[in-house]
DNA sequence: AATAAAAGAATGAACGTTCATTTTTATGTA
DNA sequence: TACATAAAAATGAACGTTCATTCTTTTATT
């Protein structure tokens, strides 16, 4: 137990440092080296908890998208309405990048190159199936467009991803007010205009 | 005059080999010795060319970035109405995104990593001047939400770079009827709606 | 005492960049 | 025009460094 409990601490520890220092220089521009100093282990020791320097990145991945869509989902219920549902789910989401901001950059930065492998992101992307769920609902319903996922997805769900960025960069800062201007440009493209 | 033509074909042969390379494996993944490879040259040829490796990446964003505005605004005049002039300016990025998907997905790679220096991001971001004017004109006659450029810029143009990512890996087709779905979002995400 | 965990030093490969040299092009001279 | 010379462009090999990973030794746990 107590050498168990040492070793989750550890894990996590470099986990942590992973997703520092990739946020902040990249994942080829990180050495194994700063993980480990970072995390107060030796390099040696990255290798008993992790393959290699991809596997600690895809496990890191894997774990943080995890956590992420946990929350985007925490308080959704299949009872909602579509537009109710939504409502929800976008703000969990939104508020998970507003307050976990580190995880959600490191996220952000995987999805968007290929330092990860692709049957990582298809591991992390599953866990987002009650977003679809609801949207087919909605389409059937005739209040969601009856247009591809992918579409969906890009206008209503993805762009929280550029405001993060830049809002790291300090050029703008999403705050409560942005975030219902910005969910109302979210809803009004996915939902039907009568 | 010769030798001219054969160094500005060098150096092109160069900024694509880098585009190619750095599309496929990420910058850092990417030796110089394989764009020399790819482009002919000598790997010491690079260098009469470009300062080192940080110099090659930034003057190919500059000059991918630069063809991408140009193209973007090449149909759009300041008489159009409001309306009509987004329109016309963003089916022209589509148009961009679909026809030039190579340099389209170096630019949104780069946009969405630390590898270009910033002060070259901010030189390619000057030149979308003619889109923010625009927009500052619709709020001003009361046709786009008066609200901060950057949430016009996340919901109505940033989304056609994550489809383009999409559309690469195979999972999503972004055609001719897809592009009317997609202005429709665009459109609608931002425009007021009585 | 035996085993597992951790550490630090060592290793070998890969990389960006430079150097010494060769090849190509331009220029001057007869 | 033909040749010699200078300048520029290009090259491949080499250098120094960095890095992921492994090996050997030490420390902690049972």
């Amino acid at each position: 137990m107590a050498q168990l409990k040492k070793s989750i601490e550890k894990r996590n520890a470099l986990i942590e440092a992973t997703i520092m220092l990739v946020n902040n220089s990249g994942f080829h521009a990180t050495p194994m080296s700063k993980i480990a100093k970072m995390a107060n282990v030796s390099p040696a020791t990255i290798y008993l908890y992790f393959d290699n320097k991809q596997d600690l990145v895809n496990k890191t991945y894997i774990q943080v998208k995890e956590a992420y869509t946990k929350y985007a989902f925490a308080t959704y219920s299949t009872e909602m309405s579509v537009e109710e549902g939504f409502e929800n789910i976008w703000k969990r989401i939104a508020n998970f990048k507003l307050k976990e901001v580190k995880n959600a950059l490191f996220l952000a930065q995987c999805d968007n190159s290929p330092i990860i492998d692709e049957s990582s992101k298809e591991e992390g992307i599953k866990h987002l199936q009650p977003l679809l769920t609801l949207w087919e609902r909605g389409k059937s319903e005739g209040i969601i467009k009856p247009i591809s996922n992918y579409l969906l997805y890009a206008y209503s769900i993805n762009p929280l991803s550029f405001l993060m960025i830049n809002q790291k960069k300090g050029v703008f800062q999403l705050d409560n007010s942005h975030i219902e201007d910005a969910y109302n440009c979210a809803w009004n493209s996915i939902r039907i205009i009568n």
